[in-house]
DNA sequence: TTGCGGGAACTTTCTTTGGGGCAC
DNA sequence: CGTGCCCCTTTGAAAGTTCCCGCA
């Protein structure tokens, strides 16, 4: 099986630079077409990544490759045709353990990039190469009883198949080696992040993509069509509030049913569609429909989505048994539980579909891109297509065992919570039908079946697996109701839970389903904005879990703008809300304000502008930041480790000190608990003095700290300048509040002054001495000291060579005033060197050819003597010496007349006759007629009418 | 189930100012 | 004899981070 999808695999991947530059294309070009711009950002944002990816996932292909290729040559080697016939009777054994795995590998490539069209799920099929590469260790979770890896696994059910029996091992041998504990690279925590950007994007463009749905107007005047006469005044109030939208809910609700997979056939425009002519859907069509529903009644309305994306960190032992070969654990990356559950809440092939469709949005281009790309991709994955088809078949084929009787039982109950249809029975029976006439089906059919498949499957697994219950919230509309709060407020609407105003509610449900609340973001005029902080109380939690928050900020910054406009509207603030000012105070006697630039400047917007105006997106902003600065204190001490708001006094290093301490916000366990601002970094001296500081005098350390080993006896001297006692192996450290600028003496009479070891130490600009100035130019030394100029070598840093760190030295620091002076010196110097420079190699050149020359003169004397003496010789005698002179001809049109050079031409001229060919101003001119072609031997023979000849052989 | 402490394994940061031999 | 260039032999210690385990 393995050996199979990595060939598989290796197809899939021929396209992959294709699909990047067709992927950035599409993306740009599925953007807002009235904002090229944004649209480029983001293009280029997403090509980026998702170029990275593919490097990165080519990366660890090419260097994992080799070893699987070698597997893959031996085992044909050694049996000639194994591989079907092993793979057919391993079907019988272990089909359904290798068939299912396949199968969630695949379902979760697909799930982690829902929205991504055909040319991206290509790049999922590579996704999928990292997946299913250690599909053998998915087994592991599948067979109940455990499960043996490696090379030794493959091996045994080879023999198992002779003897018709299957082996099962319920532990390793080893128990100890089970503990051993793998821990993820580098490398892996790098692809989970690009493979993290990558899914974030894949969801923005998935919810996009749903927003300009929900702005039909057709499914708009539909859904009007539907509502009752009592309900459409209902919300033709001047200011709105949640209360108003609770009928509304409750009858969207009650009309409209949530239900399993849709179908995967139709674009999400169709399903919605279908969904509103069915009144049943998934809960993102339910959703989206109560978005165009609220549009439709002229509420300025978001669909939100919680983006379930695929962990930020490689999750390589979570979901491994311990007793993993630590080799093989891999990056787990694709492993987490988050994307073996993912499926339900997309249908894994109808955002790809109903691009590469292309029947709906009328944006014709993008359906041109992805029909062409997808004709393009489907004859390379059409074999990835017949394996999962032939293994959904061995699905079929195999008895069940109790693991499996388990399994469906979980699946059922699943399926029956979610009203998913059990298809799979179906399905399994059309795809044979598919195989037995795989050779008229396209590949494309194939890929769709096969989709479903996987749909169906990964409902199972992420039940069966237990990781996480069905029905958390994760689609909703946000209708903005002016007649909250004073200023008016988003109203979390939630129609497939029938909750209105539940904002609160969200991050507990969520909870409650495993879900994290990582990212929510809410969709609006073809745009997003971030909204996490409205659901989410407690940031800590899932502040690690998120990726570079400059990055999304930057990701986020179009489409943030484009959703201001759709959504915003002039405020006008009657006053300040007393719980607004409330929050402020808070957060201000808490000394965090500083810590957010951004609120702060909407906060002195907001408080300055006598108009007292703003705009719907500047409040929430100010909304948002003001949770974000007022987050409740955790209740566990772990929380305030990375906190960013806060900090207890055990968790500082010992570097770092609480200046001032205080404020005391709260307890934990009994604990202080301080703002996080007024952590302050401790250095030594002689950091200070690199960040151009200075320690103020008489300052008492503010932490002295004990220090081991060897630098005792170091730290003692400098101890000594502190005057402090205790001078047995300590460093005193001071904070940035008892620094001032560094004051460093300054240049007297053209004089550097320099420290101890003779030399400047140039950390920085501001490490220089007044009136001098550092000169980063080469071979200055010797210039300045031909000046007699005083100057110090510039020590830039340290570097570690050979063992030990060497000072780097570049360039000198002189008195400003000689500046001029050596540089003007330092360019003559330089001219001069290069001249110098030039010259040298010239006449090593010269000398080279003069030996080369000399060497075939003797070689042909040698010859002339030695070899007989033909007349043919002549010729070749003739043009190589004529050779020589043309060339020193034109040597003497550079070179001066050197005593070399004309030694070396008299030499030249010498040895050879006749002396005429030297002739120095004569340009040989091969006439046409004058040349002859020795038809036997091929050679032609050109010839001057000065009677020098050249004989050559024609290829 | 969650939080805590301790320990282990691993990663990151800090540290820091050549000298002998040889050719020119 | 002075100068410049090349090469040698490879940090390594401490702190921080992350994860696991046992316990409450």
């Amino acid at each position: 099986m393995r050996t199979r999808n990595k060939a598989k695999l290796q197809n899939q991947s021929t396209a992959n630079e294709d699909s990047v530059k067709n992927y950035g294309e599409m993306k740009s070009r599925s953007g807002c077409k009235d904002r090229a711009s944004d649209n480029e950002t983001l293009a280029n944002i997403s090509r980026g990544a998702v170029g990275k990816l593919l490097k990165r996932v080519n990366k660890s292909r090419s260097s994992r490759g080799p070893k699987t290729d070698d597997s893959y040559l031996c085992k044909q080697d050694s049996t000639g045709k194994p591989e079907n016939r092993s793979r057919e009777t391993e079907k019988h054994l272990t089909g359904t353990t290798v068939a299912r795995a396949t199968l969630d590998a695949e379902c979760c490539t697909r799930d982690v990039l829902p929205n991504v069209p055909l040319e991206v799920e290509n790049e999922g099929a590579d996704v999928q190469y990292q997946r299913i590469e250690r599909e053998d260790e998915l087994d592991g979770i599948d067979w109940e009883d455990g499960s043996v890896h490696t090379l030794k696994s493959e091996s045994n059910i080879n023999e198992d198949t002779i003897n018709g029996v299957t082996v099962e091992f319920d532990a390793l041998p080893d128990s100890s080696k089970q503990k051993t504990v793998r821990r993820a690279t580098a490398e892996e925590k790098e692809l989970a992040e690009v493979v993290h950007k990558v899914n974030l994007l894949c969801l923005l463009a998935r919810g996009r993509l749903v927003d300009t749905a929900c702005n039909d107007p057709l499914i708009q005047a539909s859904l009007l069509s539907l509502l009752p006469a009592h309900l459409l005044k209902l919300t033709d109030v001047p200011e709105l509030t949640a209360k108003a939208l609770t009928p509304l809910v409750s009858w969207f609700h009650s009309h409209f049913r949530v239900r399993g997979a849709s179908d995967t056939e139709k674009s999400f425009h169709s399903a919605l569609a279908s969904t509103l002519e069915s009144q049943e859907g998934t809960s993102e069509e339910v959703a989206a429909l109560s978005v165009a529903l609220f549009r439709a009644l002229n509420l300025t309305t978001r669909f939100v989505s919680i983006l379930d994306v695929a962990s930020l960190k490689p999750e390589i032992e979570k979901l491994y048994p311990s007793g993993q070969s630590p080799s093989k654990a891999g990056s787990g990356i694709f492993n987490s539980s988050t994307l073996m559950v993912a499926a339900p809440k997309y249908s894994p092939l109808s955002p790809a579909k109903s691009l590469a469709d292309g029947k709906h949005y009328n944006d014709k281009s993008r359906a041109t891109i992805t029909d062409k790309s997808n004709k393009r991709m489907s004859p390379s994955t059409s074999d990835a297509q017949r394996d999962a088809n032939d293994e959904c078949i061995m699905k079929s084929e195999r008895p069940k065992r109790k693991g499996d009787l388990e399994f469906e039982m979980q699946l059922e109950m699943a399926l029956s919570s979610t009203a998913v249809e059990i298809v799979r029975n179906t399905m399994v029976s059309e795809l044979a039908d598919v195989q037995s006439t795989s050779s008229n089906v396209s590949p494309f059919k194939k890929k769709k079946i096969k989709a479903e498949e996987c749909s169906t499957s990964s409902h199972g697994i992420s039940t069966a697996v237990g990781s996480r219950k069905v029905g958390a919230p994760l689609y909703w509309a946000e209708v903005y109701c002016s007649g909250e709060n004073l200023t008016g407020k988003w109203v979390h609407v939630d129609v497939v839970n029938a909750i209105t105003d539940g904002e609160q509610n969200v991050e507990a449900a969520a909870a409650a389903c495993k879900l994290h609340l990582r990212y929510v973001v809410a969709f609006a005029g073809n745009g997003a904005k971030d909204v996490t902080r409205r659901y989410c109380t407690k940031w800590y939690k899932i502040a690690s879990e998120r990726v570079n928050s400059i990055w999304w900020d930057a990701v986020l910054a179009p489409l943030k703008e484009l959703e201001s406009v759709a959504t915003s509207d002039v405020v006008h603030l009657r006053r300040e809300t007393s719980d607004e000012s409330k929050k402020r105070e808070v957060a201000q006697s808490t000394g965090m304000l500083d810590l957010h630039e951004h609120s702060e400047k909407n906060c002195a917007e907001f408080s300055t502008r006598n108009s007292f105006t703003a705009t719907r997106s500047s409040l929430e902003d100010m909304e948002l930041e003001t949770r974000a600065l007022t987050e409740p204190l955790p209740t566990n001490q772990q929380a305030y480790r990375n906190h960013r708001l806060y900090i207890i006094e055990r968790w500082l290093n010992k570097y770092q000190i609480l200046y001032p301490k205080g404020p005391v916000l709260g307890f934990c366990s009994g604990h202080p608990v301080y703002p996080r601002s007024c952590v302050q970094t401790l250095k030594r001296k002689e950091k200070w003095f690199r960040e151009g500081l200075q320690v103020k005098a008489n300052e008492i350390p503010a932490k002295v700290l004990k220090h081991s080993g060897k630098q005792n006896k170091e730290q003692d001297v400098k101890d000594d300048d502190y005057g402090e006692e205790d001078c047995g192996g300590t460093v005193a450290l001071y904070g940035q509040w008892q620094t001032e600028p560094l004051f460093l003496p300054p240049a007297v009479n053209g004089i550097v002054p320099k420290n101890g070891r003779g030399q400047v130490d140039v950390w920085s600009e501001k490490c220089l001495p007044p009136g001098t100035v550092h000169l980063r130019l080469p071979r200055l030394v010797p210039v300045a000291k031909r000046l007699e100029i005083d100057f110090a070598p510039a020590m830039v840093g340290f570097e570690f060579r050979n063992g030990r760190s060497l000072p780097v030295y570049e360039g000198i620091v002189v008195c400003t005033e000689f500046k001029d002076a050596i540089l003007e010196t330092y360019a003559e110097e330089e001219e001069r060197r290069q001249a110098k420079e030039r010259k040298r190699s010239e006449a090593e050149a010269l000398s080279r050819w003069y030996q080369l020359l000399a060497s075939l003169i003797t070689r042909q004397r040698l010859h002339n003597c030695y070899v007989d003496g033909a007349s043919s010789q002549s010729a070749v005698n003739f043009a190589t010496s004529n050779d020589k002179s043309s060339l020193l001809a034109r040597d003497a049109e550079d070179t001066k007349k050197t005593p070399e050079y004309q030694q070396e031409k008299s030499e030249i001229a010498q040895s050879d006759s006749p002396p005429t060919v030297l002739a120095e101003d004569h340009a040989h001119v091969f006439v046409v007629e004058d040349q002859t072609v020795d038809e036997e031997s091929s050679t032609r023979t050109k010839r001057c009418r000065c009677g020098f000849s050249v004989q050559y052989e024609e290829l």
